[in-house]
DNA sequence: TCTGGGGTCCTAGGACCC
DNA sequence: TCTGGGGTCCTAGGACCC
């Protein structure tokens, strides 16, 4: 990193200083909407999920900012949502609201024209979400100043924020906030301080004014719970936490408040790193009304098994554990897993596996429940180098498949059988 | 066979994020 | 704010091993 330095940058520009990007689609599924369908620029429209006709079951996805000045917000109930969206009328005048389901496939196709430009823009690139990343454009730009006499003074770092939304809106078509700082949670915050169509600067030696005016749940990693506690200490706002001691934070909130109180202060050393496997994959789905009918239990979890089993194949990703998630009224949440011995894709034993467990919940209403697998591996070339497995004959299978040729382990009995074609074969369950 | 310490794996729950 | 769906990471206790 200290070596070389890029054209256009002088070995004295360089400070010590990364260059952060963090880019945040605004409203991101009602842009897309509105992509393909123009009439609804300007309107308020509100995209919601698990709504069908004349059910008022399911969550708002995302509100548009006109949406939101009705007093919709994301993840508020549909019913709720719908009675506040104004009817569309006749009249030119009055404005109408709009609702559209989800349409997730459309998303990740604009969702890929987007990653398409940011990939292009910096060689680290870490996908958080659908709508979210992070850049590390330290190697490609500086925080050198220009401008200055007559011009208004800015950075190289943010001639490259610029440009990058420039391209997305031009491109694309969807808006863009645009956060560049020193660091992954300044940048962060920058991105989310001008939505929508923002573009928040923060360079190096900046970072600690920038936040110290700000709620401390704008600090990532501060949510409901931790911001209640902090409430109680008297620290309400990031200058606050800044300013505490980390010692107390420590003994309150574990190694988390060190490093809260670290991010309050602008210091966050973590590498942009780029996006990995995923570690789980999971589907759940809520009852419209909670239900102790172990029969309609085993109906939804057996559906919800298939889907992970197919999404687990569709990604090449064979799993060790599967696991069940119950939620039972009020809002108790139960999870319950267990683990083969080796990695499996076997969509069947998905289903036997979260049924069985399904059964300690007899008899209990259920508001909600979910299907997961974990502790994935992935047979490719990659993973198989990372387990040392090159140009090995077994480079397909992964870890645990060749120990767990014999179920040697006998966990409850059930058996895992050779290792062929990269996938554990299996026997009896139970 | 009344009993130390360290390491790892597994399960369950909690908090947080989008 | 009584709460949809898909994730991540952390913690803590127990089992098990040496």
């Amino acid at each position: 990193m200290a070596g070389e330095t890029l054209p256009g940058v002088t070995r004295e520009e360089r400070t010590d200083a990364r260059v952060v990007l963090h880019v945040d689609m605004d409203c991101f599924y009602a842009s897309c909407e509105r992509l393909r369908e123009p009439a609804l620029r300007g309107e308020p429209l509100v995209v919601g999920m698990g709504y069908e006709d004349g059910e008022s079951f399911g969550a708002v996805a995302t509100a548009s900012y006109e949406a939101r000045e009705f007093g919709i917000e994301s993840a508020q109930p549909i019913s709720q949502a719908l009675e506040r969206l104004p009817p569309i009328t006749e009249s030119d005048e009055e404005p109408g609201g709009h609702y559209r389901p989800v349409d997730i496939e459309f998303y990740e196709s604009v969702a890929e024209e987007v990653r398409e430009i940011l990939h292009e823009c910096a060689d680290v690139v870490r996908e958080v979400s659908i709508d979210e990343a992070y850049l590390d454009v330290t190697d490609s730009t500086a925080w050198r100043t220009v401008g200055g006499d007559g011009e208004r003074e800015r950075t190289l770092a943010e001639g490259v924020g610029r440009h990058l939304k420039q391209r997305i809106a031009r491109e694309v078509g969807v808006p863009a906030s645009v956060g560049v700082a020193p660091n992954m949670s300044a940048a962060k915050v920058a991105s989310d301080h001008d939505k929508p169509d923002g573009l928040v600067v923060v360079p190096p030696g900046s970072v600690r004014d920038f936040l110290a005016p700000l709620s401390v749940t704008e600090v990532h990693g501060v949510g409901p719970v931790t911001a209640r506690k902090m409430g109680e200490m008297e620290i309400r706002t990031a200058g606050d936490l800044a300013a505490a001691d980390p010692d107390r934070l420590e003994e309150r909130f574990g190694s988390r408040g060190r490093e809260l109180h670290d991010r309050a202060r602008g210091v966050d050393d973590r590498e942009v790193t780029p996006t990995g496997r995923p570690k789980s994959l999971s589907r759940e789905s809520a009852f419209a009304e909670a239900t102790a009918d172990s029969a309609e239990k085993a109906d939804v979890v057996t559906g919800l098994a298939a889907d992970v089993a197919d999404r687990a194949r569709s990604r090449g990703a064979m799993y060790r554990t599967i696991g069940i998630k119950v939620v039972r009224p009020p809002y108790d949440v139960n999870t319950r897993a267990r683990s083969l011995s080796g990695p499996v894709d076997d969509p069947e034993l998905v289903r036997e596996v979260a049924l069985d467990l399904l059964t300690e919940f007899d008899g209990d209403a259920a508001r909600k429940v979910g299907v997961r697998v974990s502790n994935l591996s992935f047979a490719d070339a990659d993973q198989s180098r990372l387990d040392g497995w090159e140009g090995s004959a077994a480079a397909v299978s992964t870890d645990g498949a060749g120990e767990g040729s014999a179920g040697a382990e006998g966990d409850g009995g059930r058996e895992v059988g050779d290792a062929t074609d990269g996938q554990v074969s299996l026997g009896e369950f139970d």
